[in-house]
DNA sequence: TTGTACTCGACTAGACCAATAAGGAAGGGA
DNA sequence: TCCCTTCCTTATTGGTCTAGTCGAGTACAA
């Protein structure tokens, strides 16, 4: 019942993506590794996963990088997490059909119902907010906190 | 963003502990285990960290065993999943105060808000459903589908 | 005091997580 | 064509977690 390192870095490099969006320009993975502080080799990967689904394109040579495959209002939250982490709550009795038949009392389960509504409720938050939202949110909290911000630029 | 095997074990024996609350008596390791199909070794285990954290009673000697510590109204599946498995959507971004200054947007980060949102939601549908409402639930289940019971016991 | 049942700690195979490493392929400029 | 930059792909690794097993010890009730 967690969110692991590589959904957090997900997140955080289609949030990078999202800010540089409007310029139209490439970014690298060194740079969103350098300002996101995400382990270059490890963001390879991640950034892979995130173009096989087709959430940001990417190109070769000089100029090239990533960059997102949608307007930001057009990707939410959800596709990303749940690209890297599954669906939320999975375990065998949530799962169709195949791990059914570890369970006899698949048909007749009282927790089913349970996860059901609890895996809905998570999809429906997590789908509800795009990454547009989330720059918005952090321009708004930048610039409502500016000695923070402040801090943050002195210590790096 | 799952469920392990134990939590569910833990589930399934405090609802065998819920359903012969009624009768006072104490449940053995090995009734548990049978009725349920959990590993017989596993479940001492579980077992422990519920009496632990006084959800179970447990009586030594002849005619000993395990049984609820209160009504099963009196207790809720949040309280037994947290247990069990920790808080929801636990990463370091939402722990206090300890693992903070592994990230350093921690005081203006956009996600925050988000996850505490979600988990109060999880915590607030978990904690809403007792065992006695769990187990009215199953009696409401197998007595519309008798077939799947009988099914059960022959199989059994 | 004897049998039953709980308690506690040590141990393990396998899966998964987080990350590293390195050679290859492709694009762009000189 | 050559060379530099950048992404692409696969293999590997150390550590942690999961899902248990095992066995000796302790407590209770008849």
């Amino acid at each position: 019942m967690r969110i692991s390192a590589k959904g957090i870095y997900a997140i955080q490099a289609m949030l990078e993506l999202a800010e540089s969006y409007e310029q139209k320009n490439y970014l690298t993975i060194n740079e969103i590794a350098d300002k996101q502080m995400i382990p270059h080799s490890f963001l390879i990967q991640i950034l892979h996963e995130l173009k096989h689904a087709n959430l940001v394109d990417s190109r070769r040579g000089c100029g090239g990088g990533y960059r997102l495959s949608r307007y930001p209002c057009n990707i939410n939250l959800g596709e990303v997490i749940y690209l890297i982490e599954g669906p939320p709550l999975p375990f065998k009795c949530t799962l169709e059909p195949i791990e059914k038949r570890n369970c006899p009392k698949i048909d007749h389960c009282v927790m089913k119902p349970i996860w059901d509504q609890l895996r809905e409720s998570i999809q429906h938050t997590l789908s509800a907010i795009s990454f547009e939202d989330l720059i918005n949110e952090e321009h708004a909290i930048n610039s409502s906190s500016p000695d923070l911000c402040n801090t943050d630029c002195n210590t790096g």
